[in-house]
RNA sequence: GGGCCCAUAGCUCAGCCCGGUAGAGCAGGCGGCUCUUAACCGCAAGAUCAGGGGUUCGAAUCCCCUUGGGCCCGCCA
């Protein structure tokens, strides 16, 4: 797209900040105190009639003009601020020669303006202010999107998040969601006496799942760093520490591909609970998304997928066993006992690539994500996972060669992992071994601290994760993760 | 990594198949209009048709390359 500079658009609006200047205007004040929200004066204009003029004391409002109607010596304009819109009445009887015309002469859609005046209801019965005095608050150089379609290319949505947000009223309401989803995911933990806490991004090995870590270089330590691709990690050595339950709601990078569901960089909350394993987190997870899902649906009245949250999230949720699924839609018998190479051939067989180097639970994972993931439209949690495919969960109390583990699902998504935290020292070391030894390009890397820390005792405890930004998708229906990030990543321009 | 699709005025879109002077609406300019709300009416203006190369008498249109974006597949515990 050319640059705005270029524009014959741009050469005009900048004309008329000069001629603002030249009248004495300041086209860029300080402030515009003592204002009120939009929905402000509409609620003070329930009360009138159409036609009718309130009596009380002026209102100052301030906002973005949307449009501007002119009817010779009356006009209309649209005024938007985040509480919506209200139409501002201008009319040359309230205000006079030659305010009114130099008003209208300098001001464009996009420009930032304070309006005073008195609410009152046009004929037409439109919520409105009739205004006696307008300030001009930050002339728009820029024109803004079009007032009806509004910004369609997708890449300016993406490249300038600002210009979907100020002409997609839907936009603003869905990152207004995802906020206060995210501070409603905080009370949840806070309530339950969660300590949220902050652990480092930067580290010499990046470990506790098996993805690409992003790599860059210290120069005070003149040695290359990781990005963080987990939290569990620094997370239980804090278990180790005495901290019973904690939580920490972070940004993590894994240098992989993005789509529709993937970006390098995204938000994942993982939380440790000391002495419970993991059905106690399954009840604390049925909670979390039923009120989640509440939540959701308040916020977002108008998208008919939130507002049926709470009927699908209602407890509890569906259980099945990771085995008897897998070995029900697929047909197959007898998934624990096979050998690595046969576990391979029929994850291949499914139409999947995975590469020959991959550890054993890579090709169960496939095989589980073929056969049984589609069917898993309602919440349910699939427990007890072969080993192969966790190396930081206890192995299972009764169920030999599984781990206590569980995956909720809900409309094909993962909705959160969970572990009974595995916290015998000598099986984590052996665990890690596994994964190395399986030498493919996925792996959990060892970290031999965190080992050290097990040697002091963590108390036996569950632990979950899961995708803030998937969660949001899940609930709402969002069709893309690029949607629930105000600025997603795009390619440099050339 | 593989495949398909898209890029035309500030914005939203026609035009492209089938080559022949680049169009509309909104926004902006000028004029009119004191209850409109995608206001309306009139006039004039606004384009590196993403960029580069090729075919052709002639390319927005056909071909190739590049860039950016979208979708599908693969990969991403």
């Amino acid at each position: 797209m050319s640059d705005p500079e270029e524009s014959h658009l741009v050469q005009e609006r900048r004309q008329k900040v000069e001629r603002l200047r030249v009248r004495g205007v300041e086209p860029y004040p300080w402030n515009f105190p003592d204002r009120v929200p939009t929905s402000v004066v509409v609620e003070r204009c329930r009360s009138l009639t159409p036609g009718a003029t309130a009596s009380g004391p002026d209102a100052r409002v301030a906002g973005r003009l949307r449009t501007i109607r002119q009817h010779g010596r009356s006009a209309f304009l649209d005024l938007e601020d985040q509480a919506g819109p209200l139409q501002l009445f201008l009319r040359v009887d309230e205000i006079g020669e030659p305010a009114y015309s130099e008003w209208l002469s300098d001001l464009d859609p996009g420009d930032l303006v304070g309006a005073e005046g008195s609410p009152m209801v046009t004929r037409r019965g439109e919520p409105s202010l009739l205004v006696r005095q307008l300030t001009l608050l930050a002339k728009a150089i820029a024109p803004p999107p079009e007032k009806f379609h509004g910004l369609k290319d997708a890449e300016l949505r993406l490249r300038r998040r600002y210009l979907d947000l100020l002409s997609a009223p839907e936009s603003r309401a869905r990152f207004r969601a995802r906020s206060l989803f995210v501070r409603e995911i905080r009370h949840f933990f806070d309530e339950h006496d969660f300590l949220e806490v902050e652990t480092p991004v930067l580290g010499a090995v990046a470990s506790g799942a098996a993805a690409q870590p992003f790599v860059t270089h210290s120069s005070y330590l003149d040695e290359d760093l990781q990005l963080r691709i987990s939290l569990e990690l620094p997370l239980k050595r804090l278990l180790v520490g005495g901290l019973e339950r904690v939580y920490e709601l972070g940004r993590i990078f894994r240098n992989e591909d993005l789509d529709v569901t993937h970006l390098p960089e995204f938000s994942m909350l993982e939380a440790y609970w000391a002495y419970t394993d993991y059905t106690d987190m399954q009840r604390l997870m049925e909670a979390m998304y039923f009120r989640l899902a509440r939540r959701i649906a308040e916020l977002l009245p108008e998208v008919p997928t939130a507002v049926e949250a709470p009927t699908l999230f209602q407890p509890p949720f569906a259980v099945v066993d990771f085995v008897d699924a897998l070995e029900q839609y697929s047909g197959l018998h007898g998934i624990v006992d096979k050998s690595r190479d046969e576990l391979r051939d029929l994850a291949r067989a499914t139409g999947t690539t995975v590469p020959e180097a991959s550890p054993t639970g890579k090709f169960l994972e496939k095989l589980f994500e073929h056969y049984v993931e589609p069917h898993l439209t309602r919440p349910t949690f699939v427990v007890d996972h072969p080993v192969a495919t966790t190396p930081l969960a206890k192995r299972h109390r009764s169920k030999p060669g599984r781990v206590e583990r569980f995956e909720l699902y809900c409309r094909g998504v993962e909705l959160a992992n969970a572990y009974s935290e595995l916290n015998d020292p000598d099986d984590q070391v052996r665990r890690f071994g596994e994964q190395l030894a399986a030498k493919g390009t996925e792996f959990y890397a060892m970290d031999r601290d965190f080992v050290l820390a097990l040697q002091y005792g963590m108390p036996p405890a569950s632990g979950v994760g899961f995708g803030v930004d998937r969660a949001f998708m899940a609930l709402t229906g969002t069709p893309s993760i690029k949607e629930t990030i105000l600025f997603p990543p795009v390619r440099s321009q050339p």
